[in-house]
DNA sequence: AAACCCACATGAATTGAATTCACCTATAAG
DNA sequence: CTTATAGGTGAATTCAATTCATGTGGGTTT
């Protein structure tokens, strides 16, 4: 025979033992004390239990009676205490995603009100850092890392971004200035803005370009690519840098790519986050979307 | 508006919960997974709070949802676990009596089946000896003494027995024997016994008999009254002892009053209990029921 | 590509547990 | 003696819980 504990006359039960009263159990159960009779007695009979001395106009709990109440006096406390809380919890799902300072400058804070129109339950904290998160330790689900890969811990799922393109890029008014910029060959009279940090710089790109003669040694240097990109749009040289991150001064008419959109491809972001959690909706949605948005930034 | 936690919802969300699956929790609860399904979003409807992800065949929790099922599962597992003990718990009250070994022997025991078939749901724990018991630290519900009053700490109720009757009793045989029992006079002919806890002694008998001269310090010697009755009971002399006592045996006809029932007073005996608990049924009933036998027993 | 599987969702209909209602009993207090 | 009141009982009623029938939508298999 199939039971479920009855639980709507262990709570009656309960709240008559706690006021040690049917009438005022059945005032705080909203019902009237006649339910709470009934109950009380459906309990006793399924259990033979007898759970209250029936004295005139009172009810005395029995040894039994008493024990069974402080027992699930508790539980009910709690259940009661956590759906009341329930009503007050936040409504949706944090998302907490760690990235280099560049990309979340440059790439995903411009775009994260895309990401929350299409996921309105869930927040995203964004934190950037150059530090390394531990994926396990800490309460991040995504991390966007920058360079060469790593070794990683058992357990952790590496996604690699699609190519990035790099290119020399400046403002319109340095390429359409006192000294044109229309070949590689222009460059010689401009300030070269070195990316530190860029996994391809000009020494690469000259590699490519073997009849250009730069000189490297000179020229501004900066460890963040978002930093390097401003003092391009700022009109003070031309930098070489990764057409992603540039995707929205590009856009705007800030930066201009003199030389065009082709260039050496690096493959420099990915995805990091835990197997076990991949599935998780709102890291599931968050990637989807991001590499959702990464491709149409290529076509 | 009136609301009492939707039990029967709280339940089907913490099956799934821990399940991971609304088909498995229906199966558990005896439901169909419909049921579950419906229950779970009478909860999330109420609260305005979405408990789990809906993926395609599997549900996964929010973080609102973990946090929540963490509380009620605790809650849950309480109730089940108390309401399956109380399935095996006994279906009886416990009353403890503790009494002299005179008493509980010569009057107690041979009545206790009478009231333990007027009340079937007390089962009656009954501790004979001379120590003395503190009620407030010992699981004892009644304490019968015997003996002087003495001070009790606060909150003890104490009840005097009816007074009792101290006369001389011997057996039949002794009566009718050669030396046949008619007056005080006859006792000199006799061994007396001697109880050494009764209240009342030869000595005190001989205040009562001046004409009477007997050699008081002869004789047997008991320091429980039990002792000296049964003594008597067995011809071995005439004992000096209560009828409340010896009421079963005078009524068996093993032992005779020779010199008839009249004799010294005194309230020997007192019934000692908790005022805090001196309504719990229980008490209530052995309390009535005892000073109702002894009422019987006087008339 | 089509068919099938299967897990959750939805709305209307049905069921059965919970509750009410009407009346009873039994003390205690006035 | 009358009144008040707290729990008890059984039949009738209510309504929360559940079922039933159908829908949706991925994933797998053929």
């Amino acid at each position: 025979m199939q039971h479920r504990v009855p639980l709507k006359a262990i709570q009656a039960f309960e709240a008559a033992a706690r006021l040690s009263s049917f009438a005022h159990a059945a005032e705080e159960l909203f019902v009237t004390p006649s339910a709470v009779s009934h109950q009380i007695k459906l309990l006793e009979d399924q259990f033979g239990v007898q759970l209250f001395h029936r004295v005139h106009r009172a009810v005395v709990l029995t040894d039994s009676g008493r024990r069974y109440a402080e027992e699930v006096s508790a539980a009910f406390a709690r259940i009661d205490l956590a759906t009341r809380e329930l009503g007050r919890t936040e409504k949706s799902d944090i998302l907490t995603v760690h990235a280099t300072p560049s990309f979340a400058t440059q790439w995903l804070m411009p775009r994260l009100a895309r990401f929350s129109s299409l996921n309105p339950d869930v927040d995203v904290r964004l934190n950037a850092s150059t530090d390394t998160v531990d994926l396990v330790a800490e309460t991040v689900d995504i991390d966007i890392r920058y360079g060469m890969k790593r070794l990683q811990p058992a357990g952790t799922m590496v996604l690699t971004f699609p190519p990035e393109t790099i290119v020399p890029m400046c403002s319109p008014a340095l390429m359409n200035g006192p000294h044109p910029i229309r070949t590689p060959d222009d460059l010689v009279h401009h300030t070269l803005i070195h990316s530190e940090v860029c996994l391809v710089g000009w020494r690469d790109w000259m590699r490519q370009h073997r009849k250009v003669k730069l000189d490297i040694s000179r020229g501004l240097r900066f460890d963040r690519s978002f930093m390097a990109l401003s003092a391009a749009v700022d009109g003070l040289g031309v930098c070489l840098e990764s057409l992603l991150l540039a995707q929205r001064e590009l856009e705007t008419g800030r930066l201009v790519a003199p030389l065009g959109l082709d260039g050496p491809k690096v493959q420099g972001y990915t995805f990091n986050l835990l197997k076990a959690r991949a599935e998780l909706p709102k890291i599931r949605n968050f990637q989807d979307w991001l590499f959702g948005e990464l491709e149409k930034a290529s076509a």
